[in-house]
RNA sequence: GCGCGAGUGGCGGAACAGGUAGACGCGCUGGACUUAGGAUCCAGUGCCUUCGGGUGUGCGGGUUCGAGUCCCGCCUCGCGCACCA
């Protein structure tokens, strides 16, 4: 092709990467030692003398459509990472297996008509190709799948701790704080000595207790168990799904489904139990604020007050209404309640009859009593979906339910209403309305003619026609026996509450958004339940010798999935097909004997997998243990000092020390596996509190995409690109023109870009060096399959500077660098190192290309500029650096060489341009020597010809700061 | 609506601590070498300019000798949350 036989093409860019890809497998570089069992290697242990460090990617999915260019970016990021620790000196983990289970493989498998497992290990087969063409320094004994018997024996152990704990409040933890997950026998333990007191207190004790109602107790208080509860039923999917699943228009976020509330026996995770310490501990890591943000939010907690409303009359079984209140000091100010349709105690509240005389008719909903009005204003409340709920937006509905209730500060009567504004999810079901100073109630008073009373002073220029939920001066706000008038906010609520207490009105307490987490799925390809339930029905755990409980092989693994609409429909688990699986007698070895059993027909979620795999990764092939303590510790273990920006005192969870992912699992993932640590924490399984101890969320690579007049997507590599009449560019599609737009690569924009594609045209490492060279790692950026060549020419010059591409004969010079060269070679060694150690990619690709266009720019590259270049670059473009290693005389990989460090004293330069301002802006420039005196630069700056003709009037000042810059200031 | 983040050449993006705005790359312009150039190399490239200079980091103000960077007020875009009491 080119009359230069040993330019650096892409031809002998593949060649060079194919055969250095080969070399690394055989010789295992990237294998990382363990302290402890079968990968533990004590004499390469030792001779890595820098530390550790565990990089993580985010367990990938193995999809059919095979990889676009933006899935590697992260694993490009964190190798050029680890590869750069691993240079340091650093045992570097860094591996990567297959998150095999879950519903897009099922529905793949489905589509294909084969099986999901034969499916998934084709993709994996795909993925794990195209990854290792990418060129990444893996530990390949430690990639697991999720759906090997092997693994999920272990996703099985873990579930049945999590099912054989129970959360005690009480029990105090290491580091003081109080509430942690203890063994359930321990819980029987107590019960049965009598120290903890039965729920029931009818005078039995738990050896009186039958089998079942034993079972009750301990099921009410296990982490996982099984319900009767409302959740998430998706037709469309065939399974029910968890909150965290559900998109706020009540979709699935997978597939975009309607999702319906029904009430069905599910497997619940009691993550609510560790509500507090998800949230307080997020100070100890370090993550982006972006995503701890949305974990708080997502559990959101907040702080109030728990008061009771006494109900006025005698409605037979009425307790009083508690609600929940995050102002308890605007008390005074509550004119009205509101339940919510679904509230329990409305059924009990509304009188017969017709209404009272005298009722507000807008208050009645145009129906003659109060019960006609409920339950008409409650069938319209439950046969409104969440999107319809949320186009109403503000407009406030609801009806009188002619119930009256006490506010126990004023003793006035306040009117109890229903309205789906307030929702039986949160905090009680039921709020005091307190206009005054809450936007919503201030609108529904407003529709239903309500009284308004400010307890709090409005700050001067605020609307009179609006609640004020600012901080200011109590009014309004005092009786016989309290007096909150002129306090602020912070110091009302507090008294307010001191007087609840005391009046046993209520007490102060805490609410959360987090709920449960819902953890089964009728689904066939996933991990079993390790449950079996009893002919009373009880779920027992099996015993752990029985682990895996392995897949069922089915005739039929498609699950039944419905009209997506259908709300009325029922999940049916693909594996109560199979009967001789899911009855068995077994003998549990709990003293009862071989008994009949049936098995648990649902599966788990696919999140179980992924919440633990980075355990695995420390120690995949140990038989005994999920994790040994040793390996766990040494790659996981809690550090001497706290994260960057930590409050003072902190002491560090541990955990992975970079993970690097995409942001869309800032709730889902990333929640739930914190919640299995801590859980796996309170047991003593792991030394480590946190898993992902740093984490860093990358940007997305986006590419252009064109849409016809109907806009519909064509296919964008048969776009052509010109320039329209107003000089921006235009776009056509077979000569017919196309809108651009930026979104996610894939085949439903018709934008797909593989990497095979660039691959074949310019080789791995400039893949590499392209993608970590577009921009901060944390930003989305486009894709620009022409800018690639950018960074083929960089290393084809690199290339060049050490290889005659004429003769193939290394070309560069034994004799000593000069000073100038040195000088710019440990610059960039400087800036580089903090480049790297900031996955600053992109800047340390500028520093290098700068480098080596200076040394392109002199008659001979010295060969220590060529070493130490090849060394920098290779962390980005290993393959090219190994085999330029390779050919300057080096028998062994790079991979474990010294990086580079820069001279201190080749950092200060002898003289330096100083910028000469005359009243800040630039007007000349001087060379000075770099330590000039403050007064020698002053001198020197005042007799130049410019700055003379300035100041002929006088000087006001000079501004001078040795060596850069002097501002002169004539008068 | 609330919260967070970001606005810098034709494009992706640099700019440590307030101190030479636009590093590096793409694209573009010109040149060299060439049968050829969509290869390679060299030079140039924010805008305006009477070639002195002027002007310039979303807009308007402010602090400062000096502001992309700090403060106040707007605008636009992106993300998250969204009747959470």
């Amino acid at each position: 092709m080119s009359e230069t036989a040993h330019r650096y093409t892409a031809e002998l860019a593949d060649e060079i990467e194919l055969a250095w890809q080969d070399r690394w497998e055989s010789s295992g570089v990237f294998n990382a030692p363990n302290p402890q069992g079968s990968l533990a290697d004590p004499d390469e242990l030792a001779k890595r003398d820098g530390g550790h460090l565990l990089v993580l990617d985010m367990f990938p999915y193995p999809s059919g459509a095979g990889l676009h260019v933006g899935h590697p970016l992260g694993y490009i990021a964190t190798d050029v990472y680890s590869r750069y620790h691993r240079m340091l000196g650093k045992n570097v983990l860094h591996c990567l297996g297959y998150d095999a289970f879950g519903l897009p493989a099922e529905q793949y498998a489905v589509q294909t008509g084969q099986h999901p497992r034969v499916t998934t290990e084709a993709n994996i087969v795909i993925m794990a190709r195209q990854l290792r063409r990418l060129g990444l320094g893996l530990d390949q004994r430690r990639s697991i799948q999720t759906m090997d018997p092997d693994y999920y024996r272990w996703t099985q152990w873990i579930f049945l701790q999590i099912f054989n704990s129970w959360y005690d409040r009480d029990a105090e933890r290491a580091d003081g704080g109080r509430g942690r997950a203890r063994p359930i026998s321990e819980l029987v333990a107590e019960y049965s000595s009598g120290e903890r007191a039965l729920p029931s207190d009818d005078g039995r004790g738990w050896e009186d207790l039958s089998d079942l109602e034993r079972a009750d107790i301990l099921d009410s208080h296990r982490l996982a168990y099984a319900s009767e509860a409302p959740v998430n039923w998706c037709p469309g999917l065939g399974t029910v799904l968890s909150n965290e699943e559900v998109t706020n228009d009540g979709r699935s976020e997978r597939g975009n489904f309607p999702v319906f509330k029904r009430n069905l026996r599910q497997w619940m995770m009691r993550i609510t139990d560790y509500s507090d310490r998800l949230a307080d501990d997020l100070d100890r890591v370090q993550w982006p604020e972006k995503v701890k943000a949305m974990q708080r939010n997502w559990i959101g907690r907040s702080h109030g007050a728990r008061v009771a409303f006494p109900v006025v009359g005698t409605h037979e079984g009425a307790e009083p209404i508690e609600v929940f209140t995050t102002r308890p000091d605007t008390l005074f100010g509550a004119t009205f309640m509101v339940l919510a349709p679904e509230h329990p105690l409305v059924d009990i509240l509304v009188p017969e009859g017709e209404w009272a005389p005298g009722t507000n008719p807008a208050w009645t909903g145009g129906k003659p009593g109060p019960q006609t009005a409920v339950t008409a204003y409650r069938r319209a409340a439950s046969r409104k979906s969440d999107v319809e709920r949320q186009i109403e937006g503000k407009d406030k509905t609801g009806v009188f339910t002619g119930a009256w209730a006490t506010n126990p500060a004023t003793g006035e009567q306040l009117p109890i209403f229903i309205a789906d504004y307030v929702l039986m999810g949160y905090g009680t079901g039921a709020i005091m309305a307190v206009p005054g100073q809450d936007e919503r109630d201030w609108h529904f008073a407003d529709v239903f003619d309500l009284p308004k009373i400010r307890t709090v002073q409005p700050s001067e220029g605020h609307p009179e026609d609006e609640a004020f939920t600012g901080d200011g001066p109590a009014i309004n706000s005092a009786n016989d026996s309290i007096d909150l008038n002129g306090k602020p906010v912070a110091e009302a609520k507090a008294a307010m509450i001191d007087w609840l207490v005391e009046r046993g009105h209520g007490q102060a307490t805490v609410s959360y958004k987090l709920r449960d987490w819902l953890f089964s799925r009728q689904r066939y390809w996933g991990e079993p339940f390790p449950i079996v339930f009893d002919t009373d029905g009880s779920a027992h755990g099996v015993p752990e010798s029985m682990l895996p409980i392995e897949l069922p092989e089915v005739p039929d693994y498609s699950p039944r999935t419905f009209d997506p609409e259908d709300a009325q429909s029922s999940p049916e688990p693909p594996l109560g097909r199979v009967e001789d699986w899911v009855n068995v007698e077994l003998d549990l070895g709990d003293g009862r004997g071989v008994q009949s059993y049936r098995r648990e027909t649902n599966t788990m979620p696919n999140w179980a997998g992924s919440c633990w795999y980075y355990l695995r990764y420390l120690d995949p092939e140990n038989r005994d243990e999920l994790v040994s303590a040793a390996n766990e510790e040494y790659w996981i273990g809690p550090r001497d000092s706290a994260v960057d920006g930590a409050p003072a005192g902190t002491r560090d969870p541990g955990g992975v020390d970079l993970y690097i992912g995409g942001v869309e699992h800032a709730v889902l993932h990333l929640l739930y596996a914190r919640f299995w640590h801590k859980v796996l924490f309170d047991l003593g399984h792991v030394s480590s509190e946190e898993p992902f101890r740093t984490y860093f969320s990358q940007g997305y690579i986006q590419a252009a995409a064109f849409r016809d007049d109907r806009g519909q997507p064509v296919e964008a590599t048969e776009v052509e690109e010109g320039v329209g009449a107003d000089g921006h560019p235009s776009f056509t599609w077979r000569g017919k023109p196309v809108t651009r737009e930026f979104g996610k690569i894939g085949k439903s924009l018709k934008n797909m870009v593989s990497p095979d594609e660039m691959y074949a045209a310019y080789g791995a490492d400039t893949l590499r060096l392209y993608e970590m060279g577009l921009g901060p790692l944390d930003q989305s950026k486009p894709w620009d399959t022409r800018a690639i060549v950018g960074s083929q020419r960089f290393l084809q010059r690199l290339w060049r500077n050490v290889v005659d591409e004429e003769t193939g004969e290394v070309r560069v010079a034994e004799a000593p660098m000069d000073e100038p060269t040195a000088r710019v070679l440990h610059r960039t060694i400087d800036a580089v190192r903090r480049d790297y150690d900031e996955l600053g990619f992109n800047t340390a690709i500028a520093r290098l290309i700068e480098l080596n266009n200076a040394l392109t720019k002199l008659d001979a590259v010295p060969r220590e500029a060529a070493e130490q270049l090849v060394l920098m670059v290779a962390p980005l473009a290993p393959h090219i650096a190994e085999e330029l290693w390779s050919r300057l005389g080096h028998a062994e990989s790079l991979t474990h060489e010294d990086f580079p460090v820069a001279d201190p004293a080749l950092l200060v330069e002898d003289s330096v341009t100083c910028v000469i301002q005359i009243k800040g802006k630039v007007r000349d420039r001087i060379e000075v020597a770099a330590d000039i005196s403050e007064d020698d630069l002053r001198e020197q700056a005042l007799a130049l010809p410019k700055v003379l003709e300035a100041t002929a009037g006088g000087v006001r000042t000079v501004i001078v700061r040795a060596p850069k810059l002097v501002n002169v200031v004539p008068l």
